[in-house]
DNA sequence: TTGATTGCAAACGGTTTGCATTTAC
DNA sequence: GTAAATGCAAACCGTTTGCAATCAA
């Protein structure tokens, strides 16, 4: 990620989330990201880190999916574009998925029905391999 | 909807939230629908509604969306078990899609990846033929 | 009678915002 | 120099919870 923000000036803080944001192996929420980026040694506020994710959703460089517990978790998107997810619900490690399928899928539903400027949204969540021969710690 | 909730004594309480969430045309939220059975006379608590809205939900009685907002949108759920809607983002009308193809590309990653205990959420919004040709009033 | 259910109000968790200060340009 | 960005703390919003009062069984 090139800082393709909204943002007009450049900043170390802008710069260490999207840092730490690319270093994550899969989705963080902005909580996480903000303990993760104050860990590192740097003083940063949170209120910033979610201003930076808000710039970045904005522009379309992060995908973001609903946590459980009424949060949002932030990634971020890949350069080919793809848009949907299978997500580790214990350790959060997501990977792309082939989703060609789903976009068809939807696009056929958006041409079948009377609704107009038609979004999908797909989450896919389990355990992967390695939570699998781990113990569940993350509940 | 028959009540068939997590509790042990029926309430006119109860009662009336699973009639007004059965007359709502669409998704609503659990303050929305407190709105309702508040204008229709009777006097109910807000929590009230959050909790027999959770029995609902534990017992599989409605289907849960996420908001925009980061609330939650409730409906009964279809006898015949649909479980994906599209739904008008101006006024909550919503109607279950033909998600079979859908349902076959889950269970198809599922089989193709090491991941465990898959589960998939599927929304699609849109904006409805009456809302086309109405101006916006719901933002 | 008795414990499930209610209602209020306060707590909660994640997120946003007002405003004075700092900083990049 | 000037406006964008920051940081703090308070506000916000939907939701949950503690607890005394109520009510169904």
């Amino acid at each position: 990620m090139n800082l393709p923000t909204a943002r007009q000036r450049a900043t170390w803080q802008s710069s260490a989330v999207v840092e730490a944001l690319t270093k994550c192996h899969g989705f963080v929420s902005a909580q996480d990201l903000h303990t993760r980026v104050v860990a590192g040694g740097t003083h940063i506020g949170l209120s910033t880190v979610y201003r930076v994710l808000r710039d970045l959703e904005a522009t379309g460089s992060v995908d973001v999916v609903q946590a459980g517990g009424g949060g949002r978790l932030f990634r971020p998107r890949p350069a080919d574009g793809h848009r949907h997810y299978l997500i580790c619900r214990r350790c959060g490690h997501s990977r792309p998925v082939d989703s060609q399928a789903v976009e068809e899928w939807a696009e056929r539903v958006t041409a079948d029905c009377d609704f107009a400027a038609v979004e999908h949204t797909v989450e896919l969540t389990g355990v992967c391999s390695g939570c699998q021969s781990r113990p569940d710690s993350t509940g």
